[in-house]
DNA sequence: CTACCCGGTGGTATCGATACCATGAAGGCG
DNA sequence: CGCCTTCATGGTATCGATACCACCGGGTAG
């Protein structure tokens, strides 16, 4: 499909309308700013001529290009993708685009990744990890544009963040499980090394050591491929023989949850009574009727729309640490 | 953080590397056309300031945009983020941004954000499906400018089309349940409506009526929040009790074939032996060994990468429709 | 009655980079 | 030795919308 056509201007939907072009502009940027009659002219000029107002144009002479660019680790997670769609929705609102791209977890993606964004003198930043580089912390200050770091709540964020503490997750999960009864409470981890918030999530559960009858954490060796539930029914199995009286597990995630859980009916372990499970995430199987896990359930997508929010507000304060929270959900495995 | 810190302009890095604007241009879009000596000087230049090409600017000038719009139906789903991670990934090699909204499966909605795409005047525009408005077909034809659908491949696409047979998929799974010596083959599938794949899923089920013996089809109805195993349990049950001599079950997905799956063992039936089951996506579980489902697999990266291909490739056939194909994957459920 | 204000509108300069054409220097060939 | 090509570089116009200021007419206050 050859591009024959060439775009409409603003020119010429003035012309069109017998008005000037900032006529034209007021009336599609800001339409109470003229009268009645005029803005029906336009309107019908614009519907005539199909026209499409110039965003590159208005960009470079405004010098607000009505874009936020969002550096994400994956978006093969759900959580994130909960995220995106948040943050894209609410800045919608707002008459903002979200330029996207995906850092697979890697501060060296990231960083190179981070010029081209700023090309597009985009109004604000966000990015979904607070693991950045050297060269990353110099673009980013240079550029002194609002930066929003989600997810994780950095004790120095590079301007504002908005998330949860992983860290506070983890001792809610075992201290629940300490007040059901439990003392003997397992933490089961795996040795991924890009996930930081995996270990806040134990550091968590060490916060609680007092509380319990020793500590129990296992880390299963994660394998390439998919993270599946085997992971899970693997680290039951070690915890079990290194810790045959344990009472509660906490799983780093409802899919180690989930393989825990099939590991347990299995061995026809009874699933509170004799041993909790709790996960984290709430990943869709998780309220399951066959499943029912506890967990931790994280709303993404409110994250997202309150990053959207304080875009749209505009004068964000350097150093806001906003902590959206999280929920436990006890089901049927504790 | 006020933004009181200015952006350096490409005028500021040419006085100081003491060469004029356009050679700077040139140094950092085309270095082959300028000499070593003077890629130099302008290279310190830029590293100095801190200099970012501004392409808003550059946009209006060379009527480039270097963006390419997608509007994906959800990002919740694992399949589309791994093709907009492909997408991403083939589009950044040739420079290439992308902007995302999501249009939750709502032509309306896609009608609705077409024209704010459009306004940033991008190279291309990628779609994840391909039922339109009135509307959208009005903007994208006079909009002139490459657009693909992805995943299913339209009789008539607007333009060009990448993706695969839900179709032919269908048939595939069900030819191999007969050629594995099933006939009494039931297809259980959910009624939820936006989803026309699910619907060609069975139609190509149908497809292969002359070899199996009469039709079992059933759709569980879908009820609000997540659609989880549940479903598939649930199905499982109307299967056998409108047939209880059913040897094999086609499901529309993973999920709900992991819940058939469950109902089957919790009965005591013999899978793979007296009943065999399907599932479709190849979910992140299906491999793991406590479930290995036999299923479809689609490699959604390649499916955004091609895209991301042709689209640099430039020139697009009109009317092209390329079928990536799909995958069965035979494991311990059939 | 005059002076001032204000809503509505248009003219012109401007945003920052790139296209296009021109220029000068270096090198090849008859 | 001079002409023509090629390469490296710069000047200037341009992309399309918006900011800024000016303007006009009518209403209100003094």
């Amino acid at each position: 499909m050859a591009d024959g056509r060439k775009w409409v201007t603003m020119g010429e939907v003035a012309a069109r309308a017998g008005v000037g072009k900032i006529t034209v502009s007021r009336a599609l940027r800001n339409p109470s700013k003229v009268s009645p009659g005029t803005l029906r002219k336009v309107q019908a000029a614009v519907d005539e001529l199909g026209y499409v107002l110039d965003e590159t144009a208005g960009a470079l002479s405004s010098q607000r290009s009505r874009v936020v660019g969002a550096l994400v680790s994956t978006l093969e997670e759900a959580v994130f993708a909960a995220t995106v769609r948040g943050l894209t929705e609410g800045l919608a609102e707002g008459g903002l685009q979200l330029m996207l791209s995906a850092t697979q977890y890697d501060p060296g993606t990231e960083a190179a990744l981070l010029p081209t964004m700023l090309g597009r003198r985009p109004e604000a930043l966000v990015l979904t990890s607070d693991d950045h580089t050297e060269a990353a912390h110099r673009l980013l200050a240079r550029a002194g544009l609002p930066v929003l770091e989600l997810w994780e709540l950095p004790k120095q964020p590079v301007h504002a963040a908005v998330g949860f503490s992983n860290r506070a997750a983890g001792t809610a999960l075992t201290r629940h499980m300490v007040e059901t009864g439990r003392r003997r409470v397992a933490f089961l981890g795996l040795d991924r090394q890009h996930d930081r918030r995996a270990r806040l999530r134990m550091e968590g559960y060490r916060d609680c050591a007092g509380q319990l009858a020793g500590e129990r954490a296992v880390a299963v060796k994660a394998r390439p491929g998919a993270v599946g539930p085997d992971y899970g029914a693997e680290g039951l199995a070690e915890i079990l023989r290194r810790w045959p009286d344990t009472e509660a597990v906490v799983c780093v995630s409802d899919m180690v949850a989930m393989g825990a859980l099939c590991e347990a009916r299995r061995r026809g372990i009874d699933v509170p009574g004799r041993l909790a499970i709790s996960g984290f995430g709430d990943f869709d199987m998780a309220q399951d009727s066959a499943l029912a896990l506890t967990t931790i359930h994280i709303d993404g997508a409110a994250i997202g729309r309150r990053a959207a929010e304080l875009i749209l507000a505009g004068d964000i304060p350097c150093g806001l640490r906003e902590d959206m929270g999280f929920s436990l959900i006890r089901r049927a495995t504790s």
